[in-house]
DNA sequence: GTAATCTATGGCAGTCCATGACAGATGACA
DNA sequence: TGTCATCTGTCATGGACTGCCATAGATTAC
């Protein structure tokens, strides 16, 4: 990794650090672009170069949870019950964040705070999740062998799936997070779930 | 109902439908406020008190659905499970817009059109469901007593609701849409999703 | 019917988000 | 070191949205 690239990982979370301080601060929509990227010392131009709105910096960690989704459906038997394997994905996204680093642990809890208060915020991170969404029906269609453009069984297995994902982490939550109790109270959620279907409903 | 009340309920849908005709015609993003507040002849300064923004044109059935939710709701023994009663206020909605005055649903299909070719309006669309699900989630809670800030059970039970709401829905169709079809396939999901859950789970 | 009042509208100025174009700076690499 | 690709800043622009104030229109009271 040569160092244009760690300098550019390195602006990116600096970036990233700074504007949830200042949306903590000062509040989301009080807070400019134009004040990030000085408190970081780049032009704003630069800022929209990293990330390509201001709201996409509230999104920063759906990419790397889709990912591991995608990765969980790939190592998991083609001839295992969607919802089943859905679950191992959901499963996996929570523990990942159990593994993660102490800055990324604070970045998460920080934009949960955030979320609290502003509805719209969490409007977005569901809207994306949304799209994520139809990228897992896609992946879920094709292990199945049925055409995803016609199929809701399978759309309505992923959507129930990443309802849990939703409740596990979005949900109202009055104790003051940390990341084991977060990762607990998923693990809750997924029990819940598993135990709300019929045996063998997705097969 | 004055004469201004009907006033301005007649710009309202006026905006509304030079809106999504502009849309359809030339995109959503190349149509600008001031061109659709020239179409009908207002200020864009007027626009904005007719709509809180541009994208809120998009979202106009919202209130209504979700106001039918709330009602069928409230018609419902407050010792049904929950989730039957879900489904009947799910029910309720598809069934409303059989009923709805042919403008309303040309509007409607305009509106699917224009979703189906712009990926952030249905981003936006769950944006405003996952608001519901929120306000939807107090009043089960209400029914059944529990705290609506950490019983994630009730959540749950909305969030599988809505899910299915949006499948039925938003989900890619391939065919071309006529309202009887999209009521049609929202009951069929609800098949879909009655059959997916063990008998009581909900209780 | 007229006057007083309330409300919807228009115009204007200004803020902020976002993007394209170009030029200068900086790391990559032979 | 010199060339090249890429990153960055500056400038200009456009479009969404808001606050403020003046005016035209509707409503109500008399």
């Amino acid at each position: 990794m040569g160092l244009r690239e760690r300098k550019k990982e390195k602006t990116r979370l600096a970036i990233l650090d700074a504007a949830l301080d200042l949306f903590l601060e000062q509040g989301y929509d009080s807070t400019t672009v134009d004040q990030i990227a000085g408190s970081v010392e780049i032009s704003p131009r630069t800022f929209f170069r990293y990330f390509t709105s201001k709201d996409d910096l509230v999104l920063w960690f759906h990419d790397h949870g889709e990912e591991i989704m995608q990765e969980t459906l790939r190592t998991r038997p083609a001839d295992e019950p969607p919802f089943t394997s859905m679950i191992h994905a959901v499963r996996a996204v929570a523990h990942d964040m159990e593994d993660s680093t102490p800055e990324d642990t604070a970045r998460f809890l920080k934009l949960r705070r955030l979320m609290d208060e502003n509805p719209r915020l969490v409007g977005l991170s569901v809207a994306r999740g949304a799209a994520t969404e139809q990228r897992l029906a896609v992946e879920i269609a094709a292990r199945s062998g049925v055409d995803v453009t016609t199929d809701q069984r399978t759309h309505l297995i992923v959507a129930f799936a990443m309802s849990t994902l939703r409740v596990g982490f979005d949900c109202p939550q009055p104790d003051v997070p940390d990341m084991r109790i977060i990762v607990d109270r998923m693990e809750k959620t997924l029990e819940l779930a598993q135990n709300a279907f019929r045996p063998g409903w997705d097969v």
